[in-house]
DNA sequence: TCGATATATCACTTGATCTGTATATACGCT
DNA sequence: AGCGTATATACAGATCAAGTGATATATCGA
C-alpha cells in the first residue's frame, strides 16, 4: 500500500483531518468515526502507520497518534506538475493558503 | 469511484503524464503502457473518463484524449489545508512551481 | 461490400480491501 | 493476582477492482 492508496479511503483522510488539528489517542478517533467499529479504525491506522503518515506513541495505556504531514509531500509533487493548467486566479488562492504560515498547535 | 481513488491507481497516473504532455489517441497510450492489454488501458481510459479527469473526443477511426487537469483541484483543495505543516523551504520550492507557467502546448 | 485498423465492452478469474465478531495483548489500579 | 480499560490482531465473509481473452462496434480505404 502506498501513499495514494492510503489517502484515497474516506476514513483514513478523515483521519488524518483530525489529526491535522491536534494528535488525540486511539479512542477519541474511534469516538469520531462512530460509523466504524473500534477494529476497522485500528486497521485503519496500521495503514496509516505503515505507509508513514501517521506516528504512534504510547501514553499509559493509550496510544497517542501524530501525524507526519510531509508524507503527503509525494503527493504534492506529483500533483504540482499540473498546477499550470489550472486557471490562474486559483494559483492565487493557492498562494495565499502556502503563506498562510500559522503554526501547528503543540 | 472518485478522484482520489483514480489517481490512486500507477497506470492511471502515467496516462495522466502522458496527457499531460500533449494529447494522444487511446492507442499510443496502450503503447507506453506496454505492460497493459489494450482492453486493460481503455478500462482505465473509461474510469478516467467517469471521474471527468479526461475527455475524449472522436477523430477519424481513433479516439483523441486530453487532459482535464482541473478535476484535481479536489485532491489540491484537500491536501493544502497541510501545507503549513511542511518544512518552510519546501513552500518556496512550491511558490516557484506555482509560479512556472508555461503555456501548455497546443 | 470487404478487410484492416482502432477502440470499447463482455464474461470470467483472481486477488485485495474493508468490515464485523471474537479474541488477544498490554497497562493501570486496587 | 485480578479486574477494567485501551488497543491490536485473527478470522471469515462480502464486495470490488483489475487483469485477460474473446468479441462487438465503428471507421477507413480499396
Amino acid at each position: 500500500m502506498d501513499v495514494f492508496e492510503a489517502i484515497a479511503e474516506p476514513s483514513r483522510r478523515e483521519v488524518l483531518d483530525l489529526l491535522a488539528e491536534r494528535e488525540r489517542p486511539a479512542g477519541e478517533l474511534v469516538e469520531h468515526l462512530h460509523r466504524l467499529t473500534q477494529p476497522a479504525v485500528s486497521r485503519h491506522l496500521r495503514i496509516l502507520r505503515e505507509v508513514g503518515l501517521v506516528d504512534v506513541r504510547p501514553e499509559g495505556q493509550k496510544r497517542i497518534y501524530t501525524l507526519r504531514a510531509n508524507r503527503l509531500l509525494e503527493i504534492e509533487t506529483w500533483i504540482s506538475r499540473y498546477r499550470k493548467y489550472w486557471p490562474r486566479h486559483l494559483d492565487a488562492l493557492e498562494s495565499h493558503l502556502s503563506n498562510n504560515h500559522e503554526e501547528p498547535t503543540r
